[in-house]
DNA sequence: AGCTACGTGCTT
DNA sequence: AAGCACGTAGCT
């Protein structure tokens, strides 16, 4: 609901050409569905800063050559001082609201899920009853992402790997948006994921 | 009700 | 082992 933090004057990010080309585009469906929050500029930062070497900005290049669309955001983005600095103030403002809302005990890291019990372990905090399936039963919760990894602070999908392009019937996330996380086998794994949260508090709080 | 994406089984 | 396809949990 556009209730409190109501997307500041930016919103326009959407008819411009970037919908459009998001649209046309096989990951617009992606941007889409987050622009429910209007953000894929948020993204971009994350991904200049950390995940643009793997993914973003290595197929920037194959983009513009060939499908020519999520480079064409990218470069707008950084071109415009003045979007920069709303996307600046957006992302912020959002990194702020986040560590303020889950200051609580925990740092911005966990904003992943505010109610659900998500653990930055990784864990998924089997809360409640498992409603769902029968009593006993460790029910087949699923897991989710911890949304601290770089992947996951990633919004974009790339649009070009397996995952985006089979997406009707793959039914996965970008490959480049897998959380780290999930990539580990559930049972696995202990509590790698505290540096990074520590990191990620660090620099947007 | 519809969408996104995790889990898992099957195929390559 | 990696990738694909499907079922379905979780969320809006």
């Amino acid at each position: 609901s556009q209730t409190s933090l109501s997307p500041p004057s930016w919103q326009p990010a959407h008819h411009h050409p970037n919908g459009n080309f998001l649209q046309t585009y096989g990951g617009a469906a992606d941007c889409g569905g987050m622009s429910k929050q209007g953000h894929a500029h948020a993204d971009m930062m994350g991904l200049s800063e950390a995940g643009s070497c793997n993914g973003g900005g290595v197929m920037g290049g194959g983009f513009l050559g060939g499908l020519g669309l999520p480079p064409g955001v990218i470069v707008m983005a950084m071109g415009s001082a003045d979007a920069g600095s709303a996307f600046q103030m957006t992302g912020g403002q959002r990194a702020l609201t986040d560590c303020q809302q889950h200051a609580n005990s925990s740092p911005c890291p966990s904003a992943s899920s505010p109610s659900s019990g998500v653990t930055a372990a990784g864990g998924v905090a089997l809360s409640s009853t498992s409603s769902s399936s029968s009593a006993g039963a460790v029910a087949k919760r699923k897991r989710k992402r911890c949304g601290v990894c770089g992947p996951c602070r990633r919004l974009i999908n790339c649009g070009v790997c397996s995952s985006c392009r089979n997406r009707k019937t793959g039914h996965q996330i970008c490959k480049f948006r897998k959380c780290e996380e999930l990539k580990k086998k559930p049972g696995g794994g202990g509590g790698v994921l505290e540096p990074s949260a520590l990191i990620w508090a660090d620099l947007t709080c």
